[in-house]
DNA sequence: CCGCGAAACCTAAATGCTTTAGGTTTAGCC
DNA sequence: GGCTAAACCTAAAGCATTTAGGTTTCGCGG
């Protein structure tokens, strides 16, 4: 019986293949084992436990996601940037919908604090600074940005807004829209 | 030995309960039966199983929701009407979290095409009728406004922004009024 | 008051997942 | 060629879900 030869990048890669494939609550060490040909209490050598290798997906779906954002940004500016920037989420939650739900789970402050996670928010901010945005307000920005974004990627994704008319395409595009405006014209305090 | 003397209804009202106290994960038909003093299997006398239990919880929130939101929104209108709806929402997210976390899982469409789903999507479409949107714009703002709303209230369940300067009431009251100006100004097709 | 039917509740058991503990085999390296 | 680390195994405990079928309680009509 030849071995499978597993580590923990294997092993985690494996695990958000399985999850983009089958769903992410059907993705259970059992099996995962039995892509693999081998016992369930194995991968307990490379993975400390369920929730831990569910950690160890997050990250790695926030590189990917960071090396696609920064791809899809290119030297693009405004507009443009930020619908590449909102694209590249659209796609990667689409295309990877296992990875994209182990994203919206609570990151731990380990998460939190890594190179990936700095990536994206730095490129987040980089977009941010091509409005004319008072440093003060960059974090509400990017808090609206987060919450639109990915508010409106889950209800594509449980089916809120799927397969109905008007066409989801118009929506994204309204969406987007209004976050243009709002970084180009953002309320402040005292506006009338 | 005294009968619990459950009904369905108690059923969920209990486990809706056991989520928002114990978090919505270690919901389970054993804690719950724990609860009632009584063994695991009989409460599939009342509950299919655990997946419509959730459903059934949803529809509870669902309900439970439709009632805070006419309340909130009272004769208010324009932003008064859209921050009250909005914090009707956060109000019911933040004080049953167990409950908000079933809704923001995949509705059936029963659940879709219930009275208290059509009586939420009614009172936003009351309240968005105050702003000068075509009758055609009423969709893509309704999902703009679901996705702010709910993607907020979503980084705030998974501290992603909790407890971090600036305060995350600036970043509420700031997606507000995006809300407002892009409801009052709505970008549509030729735009400049 | 009696009994009867429905509903509430039970035990028992199968299945499947998670996790720990400890043992065996393989591969590489000095 | 043997040693060591890592890869893999078996065994077993614990818990959750779910089905099947049996028993108790309650209310109601006769």
């Amino acid at each position: 019986m030849a071995r499978a030869n597993l580590t923990s990048a294997v092993v985690i890669a494996a695990a958000a293949d399985l999850a983009d494939r089958d769903g992410f609550d059907t993705l259970t060490l059992s099996a995962l084992a039995r892509g693999f040909g081998v016992q369930t209490a194995s991968l307990y050598s490379h993975v400390r436990d369920r929730s831990t290798l569910i950690e160890r997906i997050h990250q790695l779906a926030l590189a990917e996601l960071a090396d696609r954002i920064a791809l899809a940004i290119g030297g693009r500016s405004g507009r443009d940037a930020l619908a590449a920037l909102a694209d590249a989420h659209r796609d990667y939650a689409r295309r990877f919908p296992g990875r994209w739900t182990a994203l919206q789970r609570p990151a731990t402050e380990a998460t939190v604090r890594s190179e990936p996670a700095a990536r994206v928010a730095g490129l987040t901010l980089a977009m941010l600074r091509g409005y004319p945005l008072p440093e003060s307000e960059l974090v509400h920005a990017t808090r609206l940005l987060a919450a639109t974004v990915n508010g409106f990627l889950a209800l594509e994704a449980n089916g809120s807004i799927a397969h109905r008319e008007p066409a989801v395409e118009t929506s994204w595009q309204r969406a987007l829209d209004v976050l243009d405006s709002a970084f180009r014209d953002w309320p402040t305090e005292g506006r009338s």
